[in-house]
RNA sequence: GGAGAGAUGGCUGAGAGGCCGAAAGCGAUCGCCUGCUAAGCGAUUGUACGCCUGUCAAGGGUGUACCGCGGGUUCGAAUCCCGCUCUCUCCGCCA
């Protein structure tokens, strides 16, 4: 959410950089209900000013055992003023409030110009595109050559887009988990949280999937549970309306959690194997940072998850999204893409994102600096750590062999109990 | 799922229709005192939204709202009434 007196004062910049990212929001309504609001905000504190001015009065004069009927009765049609303005007023509020929550964050400024994801800079690329003396395999092959990924039984289970990891699979899956969440909390300092994974809507709202993004969403029906699509959300709002201390910040958190996404409007798109799911695992990285510094804490944040692809040996580039492809709440981010040699493609394994004090403000979390009464926001970042499942599609596509087996990657092999190669069973 | 108790500021805790944005204590900050520490003394100590003033800024003044959340009664609600949420205790069920 942006702040509606820097949207007041600010209307043809927040204009020109909507779209940037190619936004049309109708501004002029704002303006019209802003005013209008506080025009009667004005009216009604005045009214109330008087109330209670005399309401006083009239406590004396029944204490004096003095006549306030004319007062009263006076009181009475002015409560009744109150009462009709507070309903327009409460009207107009609600109407600013879901104006201003589906306007997305502005673009930070080194965040180039572009339409789509093909005009996403690339800020630069780690290790080489590993060659084969054999045709490589797309992962759903290996996998199923395998027996370590079953998506008919997946399917059979739960429905399209849901998969069983078998033996070797699911363990590699597992030794995937907690060597991230191993290098984030023993090297780079994270701290780790478990959430729950179902959170209120109120969370929801407060790191910005609601109200716009309900769609793309899993809610328990009749309830106010959501399934969450990431840890971003039950870890950013830990903090939710509260006012931390200058020397708790920078907050390092690191959340494993399974993640739940509808994926409507993908129909058609990615259908085979285990790159479009609606569940999958991720590790999660979460920071609450100073607002000056929370640009260097994005870069920090980003190498961070690249050192999970560089410990695994996997060649990947970082771009950085352009104002075009950038999520709704979001000033910057880099996407981390990972080889995959069996589809011949790069494809996301990370996103890496500085909302500023996009979501701190929706969720009310702030600080104070030392000796200072004020109060400030925050600034909330967060990256994938990675996408564990994508992450073990890269391994296998990565390091398969000929034959058809996988040879684990060394950072792995502690994580998968003297396991170093997943051939076919039998 | 059943029965009961509760929710007040950073914390503890008073408050029972007007004198309450809220006693008292603790904590914190600043100052005084002290050779140092402790003690003592004094002051300050919530948030949001308006308006006025000032401006490079910081600030100052003023009003309104907020005692879990939402409604209601009343000239006036932390206080009375209704609904909800959450916490605690006991019982049942349960990994």
């Amino acid at each position: 959410m942006l702040d509606i007196r820097f949207l007041r004062e600010n209307l043809d910049l927040v204009r020109k950089k909507l779209a940037e990212r190619g936004q049309q929001i109708d501004l002029d309504r704002f303006v019209q209900l802003d005013a209008g609001r506080r025009e009667r905000l004005q009216e009604v504190e005045s009214l109330r000013s008087d109330r209670n001015r005399v309401s006083k009065e009239i406590g004396k004069l029944k204490a004096g055992k003095q006549d306030a009927s004319g007062l009263i009765s006076r009181m009475g049609e002015v409560s009744d003023r109150i009462k009709a303005i507070d309903e327009d007023l409460k009207q107009i509020e609600a109407e600013l409030q879901s104006f201003v929550m589906i306007i997305p964050n502005v673009p930070h400024e080194s965040v180039a110009y572009g339409t789509g994801s093909e005009d996403n800079p690339v800020v630069r690329t780690w290790g080489e595109k590993p060659k084969f003396d054999f045709a490589p395999r797309p992962h759903w092959e290996l996998g199923e050559a395998l027996g370590i990924l079953d998506f008919a039984r997946g399917a059979k289970i739960a429905g399209a887009r849901f998969t069983l990891y078998c033996g070797a699979g699911a363990l590699l899956e597992r030794a995937l988990i907690n060597f991230m969440l191993d290098l984030h909390t023993s090297v780079h300092g994270y701290t780790e949280v478990l959430t729950p994974f179902m959170v209120n809507g109120t969370s929801m709202t407060g790191t910005g999937q609601l109200p716009k993004f309900a769609e793309d969403l899993f809610k328990i029906e009749g309830m106010d549970y959501w399934l969450i699509p990431t840890a971003e959300v039950p870890v950013t709002n830990i903090y939710q309306g509260e006012i931390l201390a200058e020397k708790d910040l920078p907050r390092y958190l690191v959340a494993y959690s399974p993640c739940f996404r509808a994926e409507a409007g993908s129909y058609g798109k990615d259908t085979r194997g285990l790159i479009r799911q609606h569940q999958f695992n991720k590790v999660e990285l979460v920071k609450f940072s100073l607002p000056e510094t929370s640009y260097e804490e994005l870069e920090k944040l980003t190498l961070n998850a690249e050192e999970v692809l560089k410990r695994l040996g996997i060649h990947y580039r970082t771009v950085s999204l352009c104002t075009g492809d950038l999520g709704f709440s979001s000033a910057k981010t880099y996407d981390l893409e990972a080889w995959l040699p069996g589809q011949d493609a790069y494809r996301e394994i990370s996103s890496c994102s500085n909302f500023e004090d996009f979501q701190a403000r929706r969720a009310g979390i702030r600080f104070r600096r030392e000796g200072s009464s004020k109060v400030e926001l925050l600034h909330t970042l967060n990256g994938s750590g990675l996408a564990v499942g994508r992450t073990l599609v890269a391994v296998l596509e990565n390091y398969q062999q000929r034959d058809g087996s996988i040879v684990i990657p060394e950072a792995l092999k502690p994580y998968m109990k003297g396991i170093d190669r997943i051939s076919a069973a039998g």
